[in-house]
Formats: C-alpha cells, sequence, structure tokens
RNA sequence: GGUGAGGUGGGUGAGUGGCUUAAACCACCAGUUUGCUAAACUGACGAACGGGAAACUGUUCCGGGGGUUCGAAUCCCCCCCUCACCGCCA
C-alpha cells in the first residue's frame, strides 16, 4: 500500500511512476489527494471537539473534589451535548478514512523510475543472456517424456492422490530435487542469507501484510476450519516475521532464506502450456528475502539478481534475464527482474525466479519500520527472489542434459546426488 | 477436546473510575569517568495521525469490537489469542 503522506509530498512524481503501469495515474492521485484534504478537515473537526470534551471532563472533576456540586452538574449538561455532537463526527471521520483505504488497496506499487513502460509481456525488456542453446541429439524428448522414461517422476500417481499438478518424484527424481534444494540452500548460506524453517500454512493477518489478500485471494488454497491459508510462496511467512516490528539500525540488514513447498490453485490456467512440470500447483522453492535500509535497496536489488544469476551459470543453464515492463510487473513490485532458463526440448524459455523490490509497499502494510541515525522510526525495503524454484530448473536440467546415455547430472549436484547420471 | 490463568511500551512488569503525562527495572541511544573483550554514573527514551515556518501543540492507542459514565487500562457484554495442567498424539 502506497503511504499517504508520501502521495502528499510527491504527488507529481508518483503519477508520473504510476503512469509506467499503464494507468491514469494523475487522476488516480487527485483522487486520493481529494479525499485526504476532505478527511482531514474533518478530523481536526472532531479532534477539536473532543479536545473540548476533555477540558471539561478536567473541570468536572476539579469542581467535585472542590466541592462545588451544582457547577459540576451544570458542565456535565454540556459535556453531554459535546458527545452527542461527536457521535456523528466520529462515524463520518470512519467511513471517510475507510473510504480512502479502499481506495488505497487498490492502487498497484509505483514502478521504479527505470521500468520501461508496457502492459505486455512482449514489451519486457531483455537485459542479458548467459550460455548457449545447447545441441540436443536426435532421440531428444521433452522432460514429461523423459520422466516416464527413467520414472522419476509420476504424473498420473499425483492425479490418484490429489489431482493434476500435484506429481509424485521417485526414486533419483526424488534425490535429484532435495539435491537441488539442498544446494540452493547452502549457497545461500554461503551467501550471508539465515536460513529459517516457517510455516506452511498462515492466518489472514499475513496474507495482508505481504499483500496476497485481498488481491490474490482466490489463487490460495485456504483451510476453512481454521481459517489459514497454505502459503503460496515462502515470501509469505518469512516476511511477515517483520511484521509490527520495529528494528534497531543495527540489525539491517536482515537476510533470510527458506525451503518450502509453495501452493497455488492457479486457477483460470489450464491447457497446453501447463504440461508437466511447467506449471504445479505444490512446488518447491528456495525464497531468498532482505529488510534493508532504503538508500541501498536498489543496490541490492541488482546484488540479489546476481546472485541468481550465479546459481543459474553454476548449474550450467542457458538462461536470459528481463527487466519487466510496468504492466507485466506483480501488484506489490516497485521493479521486478525475470530469470527464465532455456528449455531445450520444447524450444522456449521458462520462468524460474522473479526478483523484487517492494520498497515500502509491503513494509508499510506490515508496519516493518525501523530506527534511524536520527532516532526516528522508518519504514524499511523489502526484497525478494527465488533462488530458486524446482520445476522449471528440472524441467530444464532433464531436457538439455540428455544423451542416449541417460541425463547427465551437473557437477555442483554431483556430490549432493552421489550419482552422475539418471539411467 | 476439558479445566484454569492471562493478554499493558523494544522486553519484564505495576496499575480496580479523575492526582496515569502508564510506575519501576532491563535493553537501546547520548554523555562523563575509570581504563583492556568492559563496568560505574548521568541524561534522554512508546507509537500513529493531525495543526504549526519553527519552538511547540492536539487527538487516538493498555488483545479486538460494543456498552455504562461528564470521565475507562480500570466496570459490564461479545469475540480473538497465549500460557499451564489434564486427555489424545508424531
Amino acid at each position: 500500500m502506497l503511504q499517504i503522506a508520501n502521495i502528499r509530498k510527491n504527488a507529481n512524481e508518483l503519477a508520473e511512476r504510476l503512469a509506467i503501469r499503464g494507468l491514469d495515474g494523475q487522476a488516480l492521485i487527485a483522487q486520493v489527494i481529494e479525499l485526504d484534504e476532505r478527511n482531514r478537515a474533518k478530523r481536526t473537526e472532531m479532534e477539536t471537539l473532543q479536545a473540548k470534551g476533555n477540558q471539561l471532563s478536567s473541570q468536572i472533576r476539579d469542581m467535585y473534589q472542590s466541592g462545588q456540586k451544582d457547577a459540576g452538574d451544570a458542565l456535565k449538561l454540556e459535556s453531554a451535548q459535546i458527545k452527542d455532537s461527536l457521535k456523528s463526527l466520529e462515524t463520518d471521520v470512519e467511513l471517510a478514512d475507510k473510504e480512502l483505504l479502499q481506495l488505497l488497496l487498490t492502487i498497484p506499487n509505483t514502478p521504479s523510475m527505470e521500468v520501461p513502460k508496457g502492459k505486455t509481456p512482449e514489451e519486457n525488456q531483455e537485459v542479458s543472456q548467459w550460455g548457449a542453446k545447447p545441441d540436443l541429439y536426435d532421440g531428444a524428448v521433452p522432460h514429461w517424456e523423459l520422466a516416464a522414461k527413467y520414472d522419476i517422476i509420476d504424473f498420473e500417481l499425483g492425479v490418484k492422490l490429489t489431482g493434476a499438478g500435484f506429481p509424485v518424484y521417485k526414486g533419483k527424481g526424488a534425490i535429484f530435487q532435495r539435491a537441488l534444494i539442498q544446494f540452493f540452500l547452502n549457497e545461500a548460506g554461503k551467501a550471508g542469507y539465515m536460513e529459517v524453517q516457517p510455516p506452511l500454512l498462515v492466518n489472514a493477518d499475513s496474507g495482508y501484510g505481504t499483500g496476497q489478500l485481498p488481491d490474490k485471494e482466490g489463487q490460495m488454497y485456504h483451510c476453512g476450519v481454521d481459517d489459514l491459508y497454505l502459503i503460496p510462496t515462502a515470501e509469505v511467512p518469512i516476511t511477515n516475521l517483520y511484521r509490527d516490528v520495529i528494528l534497531n539500525e543495527s540489525q539491517l540488514p536482515i537476510k533470510n532464506a527458506g525451503y518450502t513447498p509453495c501452493f497455488r490453485r492457479e486457477a483460470g490456467s489450464y491447457g497446453a502450456h501447463v504440461r508437466g512440470l511447467n506449471r504445479l500447483h505444490q512446488f518447491d522453492k528456495v525464497e531468498i528475502v532482505q529488510i534493508v535500509k532504503p538508500e541501498g535497496s536498489y543496490a541490492v536489488l541488482e546484488d540479489m539478481q546476481n546472485y541468481v544469476q550465479g546459481l543459474l551459470q553454476k548449474l550450467g543453464l542457458h538462461y536470459r534475464v528481463l527487466l519487466l515492463c510496468g504492466g507485466d510487473m506483480g501488484f506489490t513490485s516497485a521493479k521486478t527482474y525475470d530469470m527464465e532458463v532455456w528449455s531445450a526440448a520444447q524450444e522456449k524459455w521458462l520462468e524460474c525466479s522473479s526478483i523484487s523490490n517492494f520498497e515500502t509497499f509491503q513494509t508499510n502494510r506490515l508496519k516493518c519500520r525501523y530506527r534511524n541515525a536520527e532516532g526516528k522510526t522508518e519504514l524499511a525495503h523489502s526484497l525478494n527472489g527465488s533462488a530458486l524454484a524446482l520445476p522449471r530448473i528440472v524441467a530444464a536440467l532433464l531436457e538439455n542434459n540428455q544423451t542416449a546415455e541417460g541425463i547427465r547430472v551437473p557437477d555442483v549436484l554431483v556430490p549432493y546426488t552421489g550419482f552422475t547420471f539418471i539411467n
């Protein structure tokens, strides 16, 4: 959620930034400011009256204590009248605040000025590419066929147990997944991220804190009996560790990493492009999260982005880095890089990581603040990124490394798998 | 699931209707002094929002929501959560 104080102060800049998403920023901001001005006038009126009432109350107290009972009784009447008029003023202010809040909740984060304008994925900017498309041998097939051929991932079995999008990993397939998770976690540890194991179910407050609620309500699995949500990403529980917290400046930057399964309903996305591991309801992911001081947050975004590139390079995967255009960014992000790996047998790019700076958009909701050098509390900036999401990495590794003899395991993973070929 | 006890500032925790501007202690911060991984002393120290150029000032906030009252952390009602014990159980 955008900060109202910031909107008041930097109206033009924010309007311009919203326009990067293809929205009418001027109109939105103008609407907010108009509501805000109206609300503040009302609030001042209410507070003046409250002050008067408080003053009367202490006068009444003094009179009773000095034995002037009649005078006190007279003031009581006046005080009761003030209370009456306060009642309607208070509801007015409450309604006005609610109206403003509702409006603010519908406004997405303001893109950073470096974000390209645009509305569709085609307008994303390719920043860089690494590696080259592998030359596959003649018998090369997509990963879902490899999965069946080597009996490492069973999609039908998952359908029996649960439904589509819940695959069962078997044998070397299961070990391969576990090896990747372990590799990603160890790398994160080496890069200074503290590992956490958060709960996989969260309450509604946490959902609101990181912005999944009310925006993406339908995308999360919900346990009605206990009113809890299955996490769609570790971003939710890990970032919410810092909800309602005032940090000391010396604690920043906070760097956390966590592995969790992720659960997504993916309502409405069916079709050929969801085949195999391309889109699942349950998948594994290692997530990195940072809570930092505002002034350095964009440098941190670059660090995180470079860190994820390093992982892909160690795995030897051909990838490209995209700077998302305004219209393709998530609701809460100010700047997002996507990483896409090349899937050699499907001959297309697969998104495997998304790294974003949220500036104060999440921390404003989370009330995640820190005490700066002057001792003032200030909202921190939050960032996160996938490092990495497993299924599409697995898909790319299976497809790109397939040979007539089997699937070659990348060197960096061999210490974790204990085998060099899936065959 | 049963029974009981609780929810107060960054933390511990006092506070049963107005003198609370929320005590005290701890932590954090600043300073002084002594000097070796630090201690002692002194001082400052809740948050959000509003008004003001500023000094300053107003309002709200003691789990959440209602109510009683001129006045509520304090009294009443509803809800939520936590802890302890018992039961069940990995």
